[in-house]
DNA sequence: GATGAATGAGTTTTCATTCAT
DNA sequence: CATGAATGAAAACTCATTCAT
């Protein structure tokens, strides 16, 4: 329906200029013009501004209960951590708004930051079990100290969504792809 | 004197401010009231609202200059990391106010993100200089690659760095005497 | 509609604390309360204050070409001047705000300056044809110097339209009628 | 001494300043710093920045007083109208500053206005005795209307003054050399 | 269901002026 | 007698939000 297009675009429209503009730069009347609307209609839409925000932190919230609910280990630590570590960063590719916004706001409006820690905890899980199993499979030295291990690996991917998401113009943090296939891969292989 | 006394209280007071309510929340009317100095006599001391940052900034920029210079490595790869990690939290503990505004704000004020790139260059730099000449001294393995293993050292402490300042009310992130006592041991043992 | 009456109302207000109370003296808190209107309102109808003068200016250029257009020597020098000095003080009158604007501000605004300049011109080619052509018809003294009556002819009419209105409470200047009636005629006569 | 070099110095700097930037936009910061003492020195020298324009403001009427008061009609109505007009000139040129603000300022300042209408009166009352003088000489034609004359003539040069003032980059005027030369002769040619 | 118009509270900044030394 | 520091009042302008149509 109409309704249901005018919300997406007017969504579309603030996801869009927060990236550029952050927050505050992203005034009603430029999201407005952006979604093509009247800017009164954004307050037909959404109860206020904060409102538009919480819907993707919604979003957010609801699309991280599926993560790794599927997730099968094959076993081989290498490939695994690899497989989390592409899934951690699809998952902030496709929240950016809300990844970025949760940095830059989360002392503002909490329950984005809320929203925004059930991700490493829902990680470091999904790693913590695969670790365990492994060492009982002997896969991984019984030595390794398992939670210090999955919450290093949890910091290094956060560290590099960062550098990735909160400065877009600095190209001096590693490529995406050469990050995953290297950086994951050797820190991966400390642990066999 | 008083000058000095009154530039150092606007920039505490802007500093505190800035830290709970980010940079547009911290009105000049809010500085000035934290200050205990009259609004206007802002301005007779910094150009504009935006120069208080920028003094700030350039604090930031002066101190990194000095990052390391009487380092000494001592050859235990493990006091090393710890050492060069302490250094690194501590710096990013004694400049927040910018660590953090670089996080939220350099997509409006280049000129902080570019004085924020060079901390981790910096660091880096560090961290492969130690790494070479501990491979050439038989201490870290000759198969490790210094590059990536000095990129992930930079990465996992710049994340728990971010988790720490940018999550302040969140407790999730390990605390930071335990990260370098734990984490970082565990890391640097993996290079051995 | 609304909104033109707004705009209008503004205009109003504007032109009327002007006169009054000099360009700064106008300020939006005041226009918007001459006009009855919020003070935001004003900027949602012009861009800045600024752009209330620039309408006003636009409009006074606009009027400015068709002055004299329809105008027909009647080839009696006085009732000629007569009438040329009728319609160039009735343009000022209706342009009150921007001749004064012009005179108080065109150092800040020099379109201003640029626009006013347009008036004597036009009327300095308008006397200057006439003269011209009563040359030739033998009803002005061949011996004339015909640009220097005209620019005096001007000036006379620039002075009196000054005195007039940049002096307003000074009641020593001659009043229009009298100055149209008689001493325009006074110039007039001596080129027979 | 000091002070009066001080006083000298404030008048100075504000003369040049207002000339360019008009009386608002002379303010006190740049009146001090032009004049090379410190803001509020202006302060212990003039009442408040008002008066310091009032100090030119009575210079000017003192000066007003003297003028013409050793003038001596030759006879020559083309001579003398000339050398009327030439210290209506110089004194306006030896009093830019004040004919300028009463301009543009006389609405908010009355008294300024006051000084400035003794300049006509003074002039015409001179031009009005010397044609009276010469009407009964038999000079100039008895049928001339002298009060008429006087005022046209006033106006003439207090038109061209204004627009050799007030629009300063428009080179639109007449340079006043020729202005005296030529406008003014043909002006007083046809009294004869 | 959407729009155009209007608003009030707030923001940074400027400026003449005062006060203590 | 002059200065450096501080101030209060006001200026232009922005923005999220409301209201009548």
């Amino acid at each position: 329906m109409a309704t249901q297009q005018t919300d997406e675009k007017i969504i579309k429209a603030f996801s869009k200029l927060v990236l550029k503009l952050g927050y505050q730069g992203t005034t009603t009347k430029r999201i407005a013009s952006e979604a093509g609307v009247n800017e009164s209609t954004i307050f037909r839409h959404f109860k206020d501004k904060h409102s538009i925000l919480e819907q993707l932190v919604n979003t957010y919230s609801r699309d991280i209960e599926q993560i790794g609910q599927s997730f099968e280990f094959t076993g081989d630590i290498v490939q695994d951590l690899m497989r989390v570590a592409t899934i951690y960063h699809d998952f902030v590719a496709n929240h950016q708004v809300v990844f970025l916004l949760g940095l830059r706001e989360s002392y503002r409006f909490p329950e984005i930051g809320q929203a925004l820690r059930q991700l490493p905890k829902r990680f470091k899980n999904l790693v913590v079990t695969n670790f365990n199993e492994m060492v009982e499979a002997g896969e991984i030295r019984a030595t390794a100290n398992v939670t210090e291990e999955a919450t290093n690996f949890i910091l290094l991917n956060f560290g590099n969504a960062v550098f990735t998401y909160a400065y877009p113009t600095a190209r001096l943090q590693v490529p995406m792809k050469a990050f995953l296939a290297e950086n994951i891969r050797t820190f991966a292989e400390h642990l066999q």
